[in-house]
DNA sequence: CATGAATGAGATTTCATTCAT
DNA sequence: CATGAATGAAATCTCATTCAT
């Protein structure tokens, strides 16, 4: 299973709201959220304006959802390697390779887009607050114990190397997206020498 | 000489239009661009809206001026490595400190959110173009492929690795611009262990 | 068939369009281009003043809009006097009863507005080169000469001739719209002096 | 003494408030009275906007001045004819060409501007009513009938002839001024046989 | 469900006017 | 007198949202 899949993830039952969604999470990944137009976003998905408040009661909510449907996506995704029966390193590395090599990275943009509209609706706050990086540190933390015991995973502060990994990580994917040739994403061994030896 | 720095670079000849260059800039990197409304910026500088329109043409020209002086000033700060009398390997270290702990973060950020507005006007695709990443890696290959030759620098394509370099630094900065307690940024020593060995 | 009748001309085939069409004439001739405000039209058509961006991407394709129609059908209603089974003299008669007596009023003072409204987009002027006085001398040429040969045209230069009585025209359609009691609409067989004996 | 001439009319005695105002009627006439901005204005002249509203309270009371003197002077050169020792057609064509010939287009204009400025101060109305078109035929009422007595006038109603001589003198003034190349000035001839025979 | 015309609140921009220098 | 930076009210324009069809 590949975590963070933008194809399953937007499984929703109505296939006209999962295509508005989609078109959503694009166009606000690529625009900005208050770059993103509903006309744009309508447009993209092929419907008219008015469709998408039949299944969204506002901007705000489409922002909302998308976002929720991210931080639980990446969280899962995260959580889920703690049952994989592969070696601490192997699962930083299939972590690793899942966010780079997906289509999550509309995910990892939105995400960010949303933490710097300060003037989004608090609903969204409970998320962030909820969806810390402390509780995808947590996460992590056993398994790079476990890699740092095995002599694989570098010395050192555990929570800010955790931590740092993954704000390399989420800001790399944020300035590859939207098309943009200036930047490269780093292959997966050259991430892996952040945390290793 | 530290590069980067917001306060020696907007020395504008005019000091109302530096104060509201900068808090252009701080709003910009903060909100985003489409985020920022002029009354944001007038507020953040203390003057009426009107005065903004007597400095600047346009919302779009201040952010062109800004982006430009961005791409300006961080390339100048990577040209200037090559007269430094030190090592390859510590001129990567410094440039690498310079961007990390300098308040060049915003911007990193406004670089980011200017090349995400696809509306923006060409001139400004003109600077990216002049700017792009190949600018950056042509002026560091040589300080990369003498580390190399001195066996400090990881072995394989420096295109690559520079490239990856610097989408590193730039997401990192780009992400932990605005404030946010989510993310972390990495030590300096954490960014060296991606291109040495 | 009465030549430039507003009625005729306008109908544009969206309703509602046209309703806004027929406002913004009537404001720009009454007030002048600069002097009408969006408000003021959208009042007049008793619509919101954003239904006006609906219908028109801004002020001045608006105006350019209009003058553009005004300039084909005077243009046109100059033409069609060609195949008009009627001596010179009286097509002459009828050209002129029919831009005197008609509503054709708010075209000439539009035309004259955007002549002199410099800053208009090029656009505009690409119009008035292609309808310029020269146009309309070509069209009345053959008439007026035909007039001439038959003894009941005024001797002389006529291109000058023909260019005096479109001044001549134009300027008393244009002091006279917008309602003002100032000035006179002289009468056709007074204008047919100008150009008789 | 050639009336409505522009340079003696403004010889205010203050050399930059001359300045001022030939500018202003200048910029007023070729760009209509909203259009107009004092920016404009003080570039004209070459001065500041500032030292514009040290000779005048605001723009309006600019326009009131320049209307007021524009009709004063249109009146006076019209009155001035009666004392002329020559016959009443003489009369007639010596104010004709003084009117086309004469600088005093952009005087036209302006009063034209004027009267479809409907939002201009009451003051300005008081003129309208004043100078209206009445006036200026009681002036050339008994000139007119002199000529009609001698035969040299048209016959028919003469308060009618002399209104619409005025309309049409003022339109192709209009018309004309603001540097168009489109229309043509008539010669003073043609004017003429629009009232003789 | 689906459309897109219509609205109105709010954003950008302009400009007459003021005022410190 | 003279300047032009500074202001704020009003204009143009945008766009999220509603609603009749």
């Amino acid at each position: 299973m590949v975590p963070l899949n933008n194809e399953q993830i937007l499984q929703v039952r109505d296939e006209r709201k999962e295509q508005i969604m989609r078109a959503a999470l694009k166009v606000f990944a690529e625009r900005g959220i208050e770059g993103s137009k509903i006309s744009m976003i309508a447009a993209e998905a092929g419907v008219s304006q008015g469709l998408f408040y039949h299944y969204f009661k506002s901007k705000d909510e489409a922002v909302i959802t998308l976002v929720q449907i991210a931080l639980e996506a990446s969280y899962s995704a995260t959580k889920s390697l703690q049952d994989m029966p592969i070696s601490s390193l192997e699962k930083i590395r299939f972590l690793t390779q899942s966010i780079i090599e997906d289509g999550g990275k509309y995910y990892f943009l939105l995400i960010h887009q949303a933490r710097i509209s300060e003037d989004l609706p608090d609903q969204i706050k409970v998320f962030f607050s909820q969806y810390s990086m402390k509780a995808y540190v947590d996460l992590m933390m056993p398994i790079f114990e476990e890699g740092q015991r095995e002599g694989v995973i570098a010395a050192g502060d555990l929570e800010k190397l955790i931590s740092s990994y993954f704000s390399i990580l989420s800001g790399v994917m944020v300035v590859n997206a939207g098309g943009s040739s200036l930047y490269t994403i780093p292959e997966v061994e050259m991430i892996m020498r952040l945390v290793t030896k």
